[in-house]
DNA sequence: CGATATCTTGAGGGCGATCAAACGAAGTGG
DNA sequence: CCACTTCGTTTGATCGCCCTCAAGATATCG
């Protein structure tokens, strides 16, 4: 049992909250924050499950709490490609738009704080911690969008690759060690998504990064990477090692 | 001469201004332009000229008045992306960010209406008009940019081709009519940094659209398209048409 | 009319897709 | 405990789309 468990509970309070300092609410004094959890429901998923199709009517927006969220859209031959890999913190769903543009799933077993859109458009009013949070954060997902523009037009496959493990580790492992490690949140099938790549060449590519010495593999989720440079060079970065978002 | 030019004066009246009703200050009440109105300065750029390099300083955002922008993003080794085209009334700069995260250029004769971003982000505090604006042209900025990552990760070159065809000639030409036509705002080379492609490919399909009678071409810059639903399904487009943004 | 930039077309090659099969992990039931 | 299934992953062989390199055509401008 630990403190902070949102599958037992509808509304955990908002000051134990793991993403409370960087979700939409960060911003947020005491008596905000009280407003908002006036109207906020948790809601769990198992991995693997659709939480919206493209075109559902969306009538909630939220946080990600805890997992991973897809957002994939379609082609109508059956081609898709994944346009969004929501982690902790991260917001769903927009303000003003009643029908979900693309399809919603749980990547990992996922928790998401949701708000009712209603209500949450009148906080948008009348809170104006929210409502810039909410700007920053939607300008951060337009960078973040744009700099995912280049390599899907430009980078290889292993760069591509290198550059989706590169993410996950610099965000889900310890942001200083020697050896950086984290559970990949998504199957190769979802990788090759949102890579705009196949299944077999995602995992042609894992392969030669590991024979290459770069990264390391446990199982088939867990990636560890020796040398975050190195892998920084794989991925085709700019020599700085910043990132936009 | 006509009733509205922007190169030669400094401060054109809002009133007369051409995307009055679709800009950053669509939702303005007459005292609210006037605000605008004092911090706002004209600026000009031909064809082909660099506006800020990628890591700049950036003062300003402004709307693109005519024109086209180009936004760019390069990787170390030459290669290069587009990750945005601006056309009138687009918004260009973020609040809150001092440095151009990518490069802008003129991709055809420009004109911006500028605003200092300090002014600006004091304007964005007072005005709701305006702030409400930009969250929503934000947040459909990112939608587009998803729309595109579909297409650079899934579509074939004949598909994108087809569809930056398809949004140039729906948002430049007239709205319903038989044939549609307009200029292409960019070069081929331009066209290929948008599509992930090359210029040669670029080139070849758009022979091979106008060879199967998809499109007509005018010299070099002027197409047109009999049949917009055949371009649409040229475009791999959803069936019913419908674009996000 | 020549100079230059832009665009088109052609020939050949490579990277990633496709098709196919084997492998491994996790779960089920006898 | 072990066959058996199922699903995700890995690896192999081949194909084709788009890139690369190269040359020629067309537009634009002095």
């Amino acid at each position: 049992m630990t403190a902070f468990s949102p599958n037992l509970m509808a509304r955990p309070d908002c000051a134990a909250c793991p993403i409370r300092h960087r979700a939409v609410c960060a911003r947020c004094e005491a008596d905000e924050l009280a407003q908002l959890e006036k109207i906020k429901i948790y809601r769990s998923w198992k991995a693997g499950e659709t939480i919206l199709f493209d075109g559902d009517p969306m009538d909630f927006v939220g946080s990600v709490v805890t997992g991973c969220a897809m957002l994939t859209r379609r082609l109508e031959d059956g081609r898709s490609q994944m346009v969004g890999l929501l982690m902790p913190s991260d917001f769903l769903g927009r303000p003003g738009r009643s029908t979900a543009p693309y399809e919603v799933s749980a990547a990992t077993d996922l928790t998401l704080c949701m708000f009712r859109r209603a209500p949450f458009e009148k906080l948008l009013v009348e809170v104006p911690h929210i409502r810039d949070r909410l700007l920053e954060m939607s300008l951060d997902e337009l960078d973040a969008a744009r700099e995912w523009m280049v390599l899907l037009g430009r980078k290889t496959a292993r760069e591509k690759v290198a550059t989706l493990l590169l993410l996950v580790l610099r965000r889900s492992s310890l942001p200083i060690s020697g050896v950086a490690r984290a559970d990949l949140p998504i199957t190769r099938e979802a990788m090759a998504s949102y890579l705009g790549l196949t299944i077999e060449t995602v995992s042609r590519q894992m392969s030669r990064l590991r024979a290459d010495g770069v990264i390391t593999l446990e199982g088939l989720r867990k990636v560890s990477a020796p040398d975050l440079e190195a892998l920084a060079l794989a991925a085709g970065e700019d020599s700085d090692g910043a990132t936009i978002a």
